[in-house]
DNA sequence: CCAATTGTTCAATAACTTTTGAACTAAGGA
DNA sequence: TCCTTAGTTCAAAAGTTATTGAACAATTGG
């Protein structure tokens, strides 16, 4: 079992913009590239919406060729196509994840965490 | 009389990828880029769309801080933002130009013009 | 096998976006 | 003043996107 993504070529500049241009979307591409390497699975983003709800945006994200799903077990595991973006449209990724690191108007993603500080 | 503009801390960058993320805006900011320092008006980007729905699309642009239009006689001269936008997204403009410019998909202005070719 | 975990699909709804045409305003030239 | 040019506003229609809950499927651990 493997999910529909698009190919490096088929990913659209407008389409890729749109998808980005959604709090929920971009919360969850900026965790992605907080943990770059790490793969993730849908739950950890359960702070940013229902099940439901981030299944919709995860496909989304997933169809415009921002991320990839690995199907492992029940789980997906999540990446950034960082190579594919970065062959497509060099320097948009990095300059969208810069900006997003540092808008305080996004949702977070483990909120919740219990903060230990010195 | 003078058009709203929001300020520079105002522009919003899921906002301004939502609005970067319609082909016809695209186009627009494309053209806009590749006669960057010369003010166009509304009516040369009639190749796009009836007036009414530029109208629309750049007040959008203007709206979300990807676009200035200044009021000068019945016309208004739209530019870039390209400063305040290079100040709150660094080398986000740039590459979104520079990937719109290799995007054949998008919509041309100046499509009918006469071409003369040696 | 049974239950829990992980995530998808579906249909409904609500909310927004795009596009259109007709009517309008405001400035500039004859 | 009257006409033209440049662009806006408004309301309607069409289309798209986001969010929800209930039901479903597949894998894993006991």
């Amino acid at each position: 079992m493997t999910l529909p993504h698009p190919t490096a070529d088929q990913i659209s500049l407008p389409n890729v913009l749109a998808v980005l241009g959604d709090p929920t979307r971009l919360a969850i591409v900026r965790y992605l590239a907080s943990k770059e390497g790490v793969p993730l699975n849908c739950s950890q983003f359960l702070d940013l919406g229902s099940k439901t709800n981030l299944s919709y945006h995860l496909a989304k994200l997933r169809e415009a060729g921002v991320t990839r799903a690995e199907v492992v077990g029940t789980s997906r595991l999540i990446t950034l196509r960082r190579d594919d973006l970065d062959r497509r449209f060099p320097g948009l990724l990095d300059s969208v994840i810069a900006a997003a690191v540092d808008d305080t108007a996004l949702p977070v993603v483990g909120a919740h965490e219990i903060k230990i500080h010195a």
